[in-house]
DNA sequence: ACTTAACCGAGACGGTACGTCTGGTCTTACA
DNA sequence: TGTAAGACCAGACGTACCGTCTCGGTTAAGT
């Protein structure tokens, strides 16, 4: 979150940023939300529990939003990145889609859900949620995405950015708005009516 | 939300529910939303505005959610259904989906927004809200997916649930997570893709 | 409590009131005094147990103190007047002030502590206490300490208000402020002492 | 009331406590007492007044009857002793009850008597009252009467207590019971009867 | 028998204050 | 300067009662 510039002739005056405070506010206030989602999540209970003072997290962290995106950013995501790259890029992509469903599925996808619904309140929140941890998994895809259309899987004058929110939004919707399952019957369905729309032109 | 206790011998004894103090609750909560959105929305700004007491309000309405949703209801539903059916079911389906892009561009999109939210951390409001707006909706596209599947603009054995949220899922993802414009263009793009996917034969 | 003018001719047209919801509201009223004090002593609760609505208790009486005044009344008062008259007026007083301290350090002295100070925020309440509870006894008193007078054991010219304020203000400071014992020794001390000046000039 | 926390090595850590905020809540507290009594005192009206959080007033007072106690001594209290010792004792203690009689026919009288009420019903209210209003007048009483029965003036083995208890409990009866008037007249007879009870000698 | 009028229980109503809670800021002493 | 502690303001929360009101229905007396 914020950065510490490091001048050319050494280092800032005072004391230096406490990277122990700031790993157990980070750890205490993903403790939280998994205990108990964002209901239990309050800012006094995480200084609490991390033996820090609010006004050391206010000094890092914008809001109670951001915190909770960093915290969650931190324990979670690296957890996440786990789809290698074959010669098929479609089997790639499937496999790519099958993964979010399956992460939205669990704990930290019940946590995604309540972290988006923070950011419609608060901008700043959405906008950490987006960039650090949405744009990443949407880049990866859209390089497999590119490598598809390279291939010819794809038709060459496909918007890819279109082809993306086909896949990926579907799965928003029934995590946000109507919290059906999403299973694997249907991911594999749906991959196979997009897919074959991005493979062949308008009847 | 009103409870409805006639039995059969009669009505329930007491005073019977004003429906002046309901109406005027559901207005000042409206007005509210619509004012300054749902961080602006506080039970007690209701209940001063529309003269009433809280405890009438908690009499009725389970949360401060359920409240927001069917003062939505009332004031924003009745206006939104207008499209009326034509010879074409695929056209319809185009008018219906870029409907709702319509919508969510507008001030009603950025309330939907926020109840949606909302009802991440409140399952009786998404309930009421999905049960109240989103089905409604749903099933009138249902109807015209199933008419065109019957003239056989859909593949027979397409599922159209599928279907429905592959054309809505990428509104409710730009407007919930990416805040990516929702245009006329993508929305077309969008209907050019998914429903070369849906239509009869390969390739 | 409401009296009801019965005109020359007859009776009142319309329902007579209910004696039985009277006594039921009544003895709701005490019990709920008994059990928890003035702190409990709810006019919703006093309804909910009499099986009688609010509105009733509102048109009988003026205001939850003069309700809870009247329910005291009506279960303690009776139990309350036991002194009789023997040829020593003297001993006749001392008996009385000894009653009226084993009134007040029992459960009836705790009711009517909460009544006094119901009293002090609401007139209606302390007039109907005193009319109703003080003033008889008071009244009784008087006409013992006449008697003394009488007698030539108080002396002529003794004003007997103030005399018989001197013999029961003390147990009231003791009841309402200082809340210290009112045993039965301070009684015969303070008794000593009144007397002692009141059957004698000053020096 | 307020916490003294001095450990032996320094003091407490963290903010400490604001001393202006808890002069403007008092201060606050005392006007709203005088414009209107106990009705007019809310703890949310002097939060407000007070531009403090309720929060702040409940971290420091236990109960709305301790914070008017404490509001009521900080700024009646100070202005109210001024029996200066003469070579009569007796003279003493008839300006003294005269004095407490003035007290209670006035504006503080009308506050200590809706003191007294709240007490009542909380003890922690009557205690701190009794403690730092009642007892500092009763004790000064106290060493007057010892004086005077050094002097001679009072019968050696009176018990002072009830001496003090025949002099001012009826002034209490009057103020909290009867509301019958306290005016000079009927002090001055209540002081003749009680202290030709006290002088030594019979009859 | 019919009307009139006051009664009754039930319970919703506007209003007010309660005591709690949290967000975000500020103020200490110490490191 | 950073930090822990914790006080501070602000203001919404949901609850509890107050005293009033509005129903349908009951119980007399007078017609």
């Amino acid at each position: 979150m914020a950065k510490k510039k490091k001048s050319s002739s050494g280092r800032a005056p005072g004391r230096p940023r406490s990277d122990e405070s700031r790993a157990a506010i980070l750890k205490a206030a993903y403790q939280l939300l998994r205990e108990g989602g964002f209901a239990q999540f309050t800012v006094e209970g995480v200084a609490a529990r991390a033996g820090a003072g609010k006004a050391t997290i206010y000094r890092w962290w914008a809001s109670k939003g951001t915190l909770a995106v960093e915290a969650f950013l931190v324990a979670v995501a690296p957890q996440m990145d786990a789809v290698k790259e074959t010669a098929s890029p479609i089997a790639d992509l499937r496999r790519q889609v099958h993964l979010a469903a399956t992460i939205y599925r669990g704990r930290a996808g019940q946590l995604v859900r309540e972290l988006i619904a923070l950011g419609q309140a608060d901008s700043e929140t959405n906008k950490l949620l987006v960039s650090d941890f949405m744009q990443p998994r949407r880049l990866a895809a859209m390089v497999t995405l590119r490598r598809a259309q390279s291939a010819g899987a794809v038709r060459k004058e496909l918007d890819l950015e279109v082809l993306a929110d086909a896949l990926w939004g579907p799965i928003f919707q029934r995590v946000l708005v109507t919290h059906m399952p999403i299973d694997k019957g249907f991911i594999d369905r749906l991959l196979d009516l997009v897919l074959a729309g991005a493979t062949r032109g308008v009847r």
